[in-house]
RNA sequence: CGGGGUGUAGCUCAGCCAGGUUAGAGCGCACGGUUCGGGACCGUGAGGUCGGCAGUUCAAAUCUGCCCACCCCGACCA
């Protein structure tokens, strides 16, 4: 491609709106643009760099046993009424009606529809298991969309879907998928690691998301550097201090004058945090049951935060949020000084108790005693009150223990999630009738797994990872061309036929040249050469011709090498092989 | 949706608080000339509904109100 007709330019300052390198690079070079919030237009440069990551992705996933199809963008809201997801699926979906009015969803995942296919295609045992993917446009009605190609509203995802005759094969296929996963980034060049996920109510046995580590990132991972345990927070467990055992003491009611929060309570009475009681209070209402919230207590111990999205999971997906002193009251209950012991008679409505499991063996803590301004000591699990449920709802957070090893400390990492694997079960299967028959003749549902990775946000990582302070770096894999070509001065002293005659021959050889061919100066050259980021440069110019060679640079490295001319394409045409590994 | 911020030329911004001739600069773009290995220089020129609508005023980029768009922070996700 000639950089005189090429249908971009590089920008010397960056639009305001960008902060991120990543989205400033973006437009630096020339390779998006935006349209609206979340909404971009690929530019030739930039497409073709997405195309390479299309392509790489393709191959991994073919090597894994996937096979490519194509599902359609425009899904009839009836499919999302029979999984049940119509109502419950976040962000809601986008809505179009055709001319008789028949409601469309513009397609954000494709579970429903890979499953309609699935129930007509597959009917046998034999047949399993079967990995279908494709690659293809997605419609988010995203709440905010940000940072450039990190979180659009339309974007590119390979979903590739996987069934399985039993929750063991799953294991094995989903083994696979994260191997050409793994793959994948390292092609791509994006460092990055696969942290324990969140699976949500549906209640998935393993998810993963592959997270590439930045400060820019928008998720938040915890580590522990000492057995390499990583999880995102939302999911992320923690080895829990447990209290040295003690023998029960009775009850006590203590006045605690304008004593509201954990740490009045602990510094009023003298006590470590970690011997209270704390009660939480939400708001839990169930997307789609139209019914008003319900009430939920909390009780967790005093030196624990409570991890929402684990409440939401035990609480079978409710969404949450806190209820604030008014609305307690209104249940008649005291913020402040609330007390799991009898909450459910004091309570003007039914309440659901939820107890993280840290307060099963913490012996003799201060509660509230649901009066105002008076706790109660020595509480006890069991002896003195019970949960509806028990369960580890407790925010994991950096310097806690590991939950793996028990030695290291978590450590917090920011991250952009590039990818996620998902074991899914049987949910889909069961709702929508994706059956087969087993040996033994039974109908049985598959078991889905359903794995994602987006490829514009990759991209954006991609660049987050390798760039420098005079732009882009591209990995031999992903770079729009292999070689970017300089003429310098073209219309002296035969450069520009020695140029010409060079862009020719990397052509014949399929050697992908940019080549500079602009009336520009050599500052200007460098500068966009540096900023495109094409892993080899080549200059033509007086001066190398002078000595009848051409002068190549790779973008990593800063010394220049000459090559004779009469070898120039032949050399390049090896050292893009040897850059490209 | 809540909180914060920004809208003036293709990009970066000044002008607005204290309303008053044809609304400015740098970069970019066009033409001519000089340069030619790290974003050169000189000259000429094109390019603007000052986000939109309404209001106040003799007069609005500037003051007031409403609306819109975009960015950032929180809940969702690839």
């Amino acid at each position: 491609m000639r950089l005189s007709h090429l249908m971009s330019r590089t920008l010397r300052q960056a639009p305001s709106e960008a902060e991120t390198p990543s989205h400033r690079l973006l437009l630096r070079a020339g390779l998006v643009q935006q349209l609206a919030a979340g909404i971009y237009s690929f530019l030739p440069l930039g497409w073709r760099a997405l195309r390479k990551i299309e392509q790489i992705i393709r191959e991994e996933m073919d090597a894994a046993g996937g096979q490519e199809i194509r599902m359609p963008a425009l899904q009839p809201v009836e499919l999302w009424e029979a999984s049940g997801r119509r109502e419950t699926y976040i962000p809601p979906l986008f809505i179009v009606k055709d001319r008789r009015e028949r409601e469309l969803a513009l397609g954000p995942t494709h579970e429903e529809v890979v499953t309609e296919l699935f129930k007509q295609q597959v009917q046998s045992y034999r047949e399993l298991p079967v990995l279908a993917y494709q690659i293809q446009t997605k419609f988010r009605n995203e709440i905010r969309a940000r940072g450039g190609l990190i979180r659009l509203r339309e974007f590119i995802m390979m979903d590739l879907y996987s069934f399985d005759a039993d929750w063991e094969a799953l294991d094995h296929t989903y083994d696979r998928v994260f191997q050409a996963y793994v793959q994948t980034f390292q092609r791509c060049g994006l460092p990055a690691i696969a942290v324990h996920a969140d699976s949500g109510p549906i209640g998935g046995k393993d998810s993963q998301e592959f997270m590439h580590l930045t400060e820019v990132g928008e998720d938040q991972v915890l580590t522990c550097e000492r057995c390499g345990y990583a999880a995102n927070t939302e999911k992320a467990d923690h080895r829990k201090v447990t209290l040295p055992p003690e023998g029960p003491l009775p009850l006590e009611e203590v006045a605690t004058p304008g004593v509201k929060t954990i740490e009045d309570l602990a510094r009023f009475l003298g006590a470590p945090v970690e011997k209270t009681l704390k009660a939480v209070f939400y708001a839990a209402s169930q997307p789609g049951s139209g019914g008003g919230p319900e009430p939920v207590f909390v009780a967790i111990r005093g030196d624990l935060v409570v991890n929402e999205t684990k409440l939401r999971n035990v609480l079978g997906g409710a969404e949450l949020r806190l209820m604030d002193d008014r609305e307690v009251a209104d249940v008649g209950l005291v913020a402040g000084s609330a007390s799991p012991i009898g909450v459910k008679e004091a309570a003007k409505r039914p309440v659901r108790v939820v107890a993280d499991d840290s307060v099963l063996s913490a012996p003799n803590l201060i509660g509230g005693a649901n009066k105002p301004d008076v706790h109660v000591r020595n509480v006890n699990y069991e002896r003195d009150w019970r949960a509806d449920v028990v369960a580890d709802i407790a925010l994991a957070e950096p310097g806690y223990p590991c939950p793996q090893c028990g030695e290291g400390a978590l450590s917090l990492h920011r991250g952009i999630e590039v990818g996620h694997v998902f074991k899914l079960g049987t949910m889909y299967s069961e709702r929508l009738g994706a059956t087969f028959l087993d040996q033994r003749g039974q109908q049985r549902p598959a078991v889905m797994g359903c794995y994602g990775i987006g490829l514009d946000r990759l991209l954006a990582a991609v660049i987050e990872a390798n760039h420098d302070e005079r732009g882009i770096v591209w990995p031999a894999g992903v770079a729009p061309y292999a070689v970017h070509l300089i003429a310098l001065s073209p219309d002296r002293a035969g450069v520009r036929d020695a140029a010409e005659r060079l862009y020719a021959e990397l052509g014949e050889r399929g050697v992908e040249a940019l080549y500079d061919d602009r009336e520009e100066s050599p500052g200007v050259k460098f500068a966009d050469a540096d900023l495109l980021g094409m892993p080899l440069r080549v200059t033509v110019s007086p001066r190398t011709l002078e000595k009848s060679a051409v002068e190549l640079k790779r973008r990593t490295e800063s010394e220049t090498t000459l090559v004779p001319l009469s070898e120039a394409a032949a050399r390049v045409e090896r050292v893009v092989k040897v850059v490209a590994g």
